[in-house]
DNA sequence: CAGGCAGGTTAGCGGTCGTTAACCTGAAGG
DNA sequence: CCTTCAGGTTAACGACCGCTAACCTGCCTG
C-alpha cells in the first residue's frame, strides 16, 4: 500500500514557516504576505488553509501545549508499567529528557510558547493555559515524590524556573557552532537536576 | 540646594509605562496612543519627549543592558577591594544576587530584554548586543574561576541557561500570592548555584 | 508686561496590514 | 467532454497606526 504518512501537506508546511517567522519577529511583526512567500504562495492564498492569521497562531500554541502534555503523560505511564516500575527519580529524568528533546528540536515553538500567548482569542488562550497548567502540575507531583519535604509552592516555582533554564536553548549560539546536540542535552539535564536538588536542599 | 533627584520627570514615567505595555502585548502590539493614555497625555504628545516609538524601545533596552553590566562591574570591583579580597564564590554569589534583584524588581524590562531586541535599528541593536556579550563574558570568567576545569563553551552555555532560570520570574504568579520576595530570591539563588555546580559536576 | 518656550492639544496624511471578492486553472470523475 | 472543485491568483477595501502640522496655553524671565 502506498499511504505516504510523510507528506508535508502544505498545511504543516505553512505552520512550520509561520512558527519560524513568529518566533523571529513576533506575531504582529510578520505579515501574511511574508508567510505566504515563505511557502511559495502569496498572501491571501493562505486563507484556503486557515481561517486567518490568528488561527495559525492558535493551532501552533494548542499543538505545542498538547504535545508537551501528552508526551509527559505517556512517559509517566510507561514508567509505571513493566514488572519493575521505575522510581520517581527515573520518571523525573524522563520528563527532563522529553522537555529537552522538545526544546532542542522545536526552538521556534518553545519561543512562541511563552511569548505570544496573549495574542489568542479568549477561548483558545484558556485552553492553552489549561494544558500548560496540567503539564506543570504533573511535573510538580513528580518533583515532590523525589523531594517529599519540598513544599508545594516552592516546588511549583522550581518547576517554572527549570522550564526557564531548559527553554534557554534558543539563546545558545545560532548555528551548530556549539558543542553538539548530545553534549548540550547532557549539560542541560545535569543542570536541571542540580537546580531541583538545590531547591530542595536548604528549604 | 534644592536639586530633587527623585523627580519622576515624565520621561521616566513614560519609559516605565511603555516598558510595561511592551512586555504585556509586544512592541508592535502597543500603539502610541495607549502609551500616552497610560501617562495621562494623549498620543502625539509623546513626541515632545522622544523622537519616536523606536527611540523609547531603544532607550529601554540600552538602559537595561547598561545597568546590568555596570552593576556587575561594580560588584566585581567591590569584591576585589578591601583588605581581604573576596573569593570567587563570593563574587559569583554577588552576581547572582544582583541579577535576581533586577529580575524581581524590573520584570517588564527582563521580559523585553530578550524578546524585542530585533525591533531595534542596526546601530542600537549592535550596542545592546555588545553590552549583553560583555555581561555574559564577565559571568563566564567568574564561573570559570569557581569551576576551573569547566571548559569555556560549557561555561557559556551554563551562564545562558542560568539567565533563563533567573529570568523566569515573570512566570511566577502574577500578584504577591507567592511565598514572599525574600523566599523567592533565596530559592532562585540556591537553584542557580546548584545548576552551576551540576554543570561542572560530570563534565 | 512682553515674549519665548516647554508641553500639551486635535486633525489629518500616508503607508501597512488582514481580509474579502472575483476570477483563473489544472486535474479528477462520471 | 463537461463538470466540479481544490488551490491558487490579483485587486481592492477598510481599519489602524506612526508621525507631522498647526495651533493653544500657562509659566518663567528680562
Amino acid at each position: 500500500m502506498t499511504t505516504r504518512t510523510d507528506a508535508p501537506s502544505r498545511r504543516e508546511q505553512i505552520l512550520k514557516e509561520a512558527a519560524r517567522l513568529f518566533a523571529e519577529r513576533g506575531f504582529h511583526g510578520v505579515g501574511v504576505d511574508e508567510i505566504g512567500a515563505a511557502v511559495g504562495i502569496s498572501g491571501p492564498g493562505l486563507y484556503r488553509h486557515f481561517a486567518g492569521k490568528d488561527a495559525m497562531l492558535a493551532e501552533l500554541l494548542v499543538g505545542i501545549s498538547g504535545r508537551l502534555l501528552t508526551g509527559a503523560r505517556r512517559r509517566l505511564k510507561e514508567a509505571g508499567d513493566g514488572a519493575a516500575p521505575a522510581g520517581p527519580e527515573a520518571v523525573l529524568d524522563s520528563l527532563i529528557e522529553g522537555h529537552i528533546d522538545f526544546a532542542l528540536d522545536d526552538r521556534p515553538l518553545i519561543t512562541l510558547h511563552d511569548r505570544e500567548l496573549d495574542r489568542l482569542r479568549d477561548s483558545d488562550r484558556k485552553l492553552v493555559r489549561q494544558l500548560q497548567r496540567q503539564y506543570v502540575e504533573l511535573w510538580v507531583q513528580v518533583v515532590r515524590e523525589v523531594y517529599p519535604h519540598l513544599p508545594e509552592p516552592a516546588a511549583r516555582s522550581a518547576v517554572h524556573s527549570v522550564f526557564g533554564l531548559l527553554n534557554s536553548t534558543p539563546h545558545l549560539a545560532r548555528p551548530g557552532a556549539l558543542p553538539g546536540r548530545a553534549d548540550t542535552a547532557a549539560l542541560l539535564h545535569r543542570m536541571a537536576r542540580g537546580a531541583f536538588a538545590a531547591a530542595a536542599g536548604a528549604e
